[in-house]
This record gives structure tokens, C-alpha cells and sequence, in this order.
DNA sequence: TTGACATATATGTCAACAACATATATGTTA
DNA sequence: TAACATATATGTTGTTGACATATATGTCAA
């Protein structure tokens, strides 16, 4: 038993991209830390990416320039940004709303 | 896209039994009430009740004595409120991260 | 120089969860 | 007696996330 935002992944992941362009390995490591977990799912991770470059919500490019071997570095599209906001807005909304449950909750539990 | 909480409907039933006994048909409605949504799902609450009642976190009876027909009347067992406890204890973890989640972005477009 | 390990990207599989549809029985009321 | 509300229940399906696996390349120590 795990209350879990649904598809969490994705807000943390714009919010991540519109801090500065990154890519998916980089980003598993921030968002671990962003979200205090253990680690998340490179291959979920990679998927994501990808289904979102295909609804313009990020672009890629191979980046060769870094040491090390080649890298897809993503970076957010206009789109993205207000998807982003859409995100925080709906995020917002469910805070509230387990907020007002748990005030219910304690009210009973003094 | 619509952040949504998962099962979130499991932890508005075992808070809404632990105020008082209720019957599958009124807990949706005070749950519709309780999350502030139109309505819950009928056919995945009275599945929820019987798996529930299936893992000892529920118990149940037909009850005739009310006007109408009958109802299958539901309470909390002791097991029941552990879990509710369990569930507030993740509920509110969660609602910390979002919150932080919520700070973040809000401390990049002030 | 090779073996072990970290970095980096990617696909395959599967169980669970929620959305939506449908079925059935019974009580109420116009 | 027809329409509607109450009450419980099962069937079906797409999405999501957990877990497993594959592949390539860079780094570093023995």
C-alpha cells in the first residue's frame, strides 16, 4: 500500500527540462532526488521521453560533445511549457483535495 | 491530463466507514461528495467492497430494516483502521512531495 | 589487456487499475 | 403500469508502472 500521484513521472520530467535541457540518464538521477525515491525506471523513462517528442511536447538531438558516449538530450517546446502548467494546476487541485482529507481525518483522530 | 491519486478511492471509503457503517450505494455518494467529484463508479466501488471484505479489512450483512430493498451494510474492522491509519500516514508523505514539487516550480515563475 | 563496472539508451512482458458498458432486482410515484 | 430511483453486480478494455532483458560504449584497476 503506496499513495501514488498517477503518471507522476511526467510533471517531474517537464519541470526537470524546463530548469535546462537534459538527458534521460541525467534526468532519472535529478528526478530521484526531486521525488525522494530510491531511483525511477530508466526504461519507463525512455519510453516517456520518446511518446512525449511524439506529441511535440519535447525535441531531441544526439549530443556528442560531452565526454562519454553519445547522449539524446531533450529540451522543452512551448507546448511543453504549457503542459507543465497544466500539470501544476491539476497537481494544485489534488493537493487540496487530500489536504481537505486528511484535515478530515485528523479531525476525528485528535 | 488530469492528476489523479491512485486507489484513492480506497482510502474515502475506509475514512468514510471509520465515521459510521454505510452501504455501497450511499458511500458513493458520500464519497462523490467527499473527493468533490460528480460521481464515483459504482461497479469498481461494490468490486472494491467484496475484495476488501475478501481481505479481512471489512465485514459485512444484508440489512432489511431500513425502508426499501435490501442493503448489504458495510463497517471497518480493527484491520480495517490500521489500514486507514497506513493510508494517511502515505497520504500525507505524498501531499509533502507535491507540495515541494509545487514550491519548485513556483520559486522559477514568481 | 581484460575484466569489472558505470554510463546511456532501448524493448518486452505482465498485472493492476480505472473508465465505461451492461445486467438484474426491487422499491416508489405519477 | 410505466417510468424512475435505489441497490448490487459482472464484463471488457486501454493505460500505467514494475520488472526483466538487451545492447553499446566509456573508464579504471589488476
Amino acid at each position: 500500500m503506496q499513495a501514488r500521484i498517477e503518471r507522476y513521472v511526467e510533471p517531474a520530467l517537464l519541470l526537470l527540462l524546463s530548469e535546462g535541457a537534459s538527458h534521460g540518464y541525467e534526468l532519472a538521477d535529478q528526478m530521484a532526488n526531486l521525488l525522494d525515491v530510491e531511483r525511477v525506471d530508466y526504461g519507463n523513462l525512455y519510453r516517456l521521453l520518446r511518446s512525449l517528442e511524439g506529441e511535440g511536447i519535447v525535441e531531441s538531438e544526439w549530443n556528442d560533445e560531452l565526454p562519454g558516449r553519445s547522449k539524446r538530450t531533450y529540451e522543452l517546446t512551448d507546448q511543453g511549457r504549457q503542459l507543465l502548467d497544466a500539470w501544476v494546476t491539476s497537481l494544485r487541485a489534488a493537493n487540496e483535495s487530500v489536504s481537505a482529507f486528511l484535515q478530515r481525518y485528523d479531525e476525528r483522530n485528535t
